[in-house]
DNA sequence: GATATAATTTTGATTAATCAAAATATATTA
DNA sequence: TAATATATTTTGATTAATCAAAATTATATC
């Protein structure tokens, strides 16, 4: 049985490669991730290599085996499902699910989260729209598509960005264009070549119009909110 | 903040506390229902004490303080409710929700007990009929009385046993007349001094009557099932 | 390419919880 | 009461997870 520590690195691991092109993740991105002092992130590192939930590479960092990715998708399964839980039933806000689930995931059994499933009806996807893995460790994929291949009106959600230069991740986060973010394309200018998007009026203060090159909209996967 | 072993060794002299005569629990008696080593549960107890949780007595045993009791009813209160949850609301068999109950009850936040509470309807007990704690940490007090006190006829819960030497304990664990077990009085003899009892024959495979003297059965606490 | 900066690993310690086995105290029995 | 049995405590070690700070190795800058 792997301990709840264990799968906190491991879930946080799965997320940090969902957030970067190269999949794999560096020592400093995972001990920030986990809170962590580094040293701390190796020692535990070389634990999980052995137990083969993960591939190590020294000096580089690491990556999830395909048994460590099966480990994953269990703790993003129960994640989400006791959201979607806390939200639907329990009457919970959107800002507070994830810190009670958080530490729920590590305390339900099997029997417990499939209980929840089906009286939740077999949702989909969780409360912020992410799916929820199958039972069996079969995720949807997001019918993601680079920012480019958007129109103007559009409405997106940012599902990941293909890109690890810090400076355009940087730029990224100052005009919160990160995963998870919801956005407006207001103008498509291919004389030009740029493309400008804007916060949802409704749930931002500030939504300053921001203008990105065709060239790196390439890099943005977004994905449609369904909204409009 | 407790950890989960802390509130684990308060819950556990909580119950044990509530089954002796003797409100002092033996240190064996607590190693062994904590499922440890006794030197293990001396150590452990050395630092409950230093917590303000229990008063330790040397090569006596130990006691909850009113602040060890306010974190048992704590426990005792999450624990019912969870498995009063998943009983009613996930379909948990009766034998399933200990086990569950005994893992969640330690990962819940307040806030998560409270709303199952609200969405249960407030349950004044629990499945096994077991009254649930206050939010404030009051508890129903059992209307138990000593086994003397009932008639032919009555069915009966043993809530608790009013002795602590270990041949009587011993017996009561042979003929099943431990706490939770339901009777039913099938005769009561003035003049022989004794009363016969019997396991609800749909409940039990064995249910040879059982007859006890009326001296023994003022230790034995009683409640009325309810039922006929 | 030499040096400064940043990331990573190593080392030595700490805390919570545990066990096994030795030492000690208490209770029982003969 | 002395001998034996039982309960309890002590001692020394272990494991998982962590930190601080020193040592090492990359990376970036001049």
């Amino acid at each position: 049985m792997p301990t709840s520590t264990v799968e906190q690195y491991i879930k946080t691991i799965y997320q940090q490669e969902e957030r970067c092109a190269h999949d794999i993740v560096p020592m400093k991105q995972l001990s920030e991730a986990m809170g962590v002092t580094p040293g701390t992130a190796t020692a535990m590192v070389k634990h999980l290599a052995e137990r083969k939930l993960i591939r190590y590479e020294p000096r580089k960092g690491v990556r999830l085996t395909a048994g460590g990715r099966e480990l994953a998708l269990i703790m993003v399964r129960r994640h989400r499902l006791i959201e979607t839980f806390l939200e639907n039933v329990l009457g919970y806000d959107l800002s507070e699910v994830h810190e009670d689930a958080e530490q729920l995931e590590h305390a339900v059994s099997d029997k417990f989260i499939e209980r929840i499933d089906a009286y939740l009806g077999f949702p989909p996807a969780d409360p912020h729209g992410d799916p929820i893995p199958s039972a069996e460790g079969h995720i949807a994929r997001r019918d993601s598509v680079p920012l480019d291949h958007c129109e103007t009106g559009d409405s997106i959600r940012v599902a990941r960005l293909r890109n690890d230069d810090p400076a355009f991740l940087l730029l990224m986060k100052e005009q919160r264009l990160t995963p998870g973010e919801v956005f407006v394309v207001i103008d498509k200018n291919e004389t030009a070549g740029t493309m400008t998007v804007q916060h949802n009026a409704r749930t931002r203060k500030t939504n300053t119009p921001f203008t990105i090159s065709m060239g790196n909209s390439t890099r943005i996967m977004v994905e449609p909110t369904g909204e409009q």
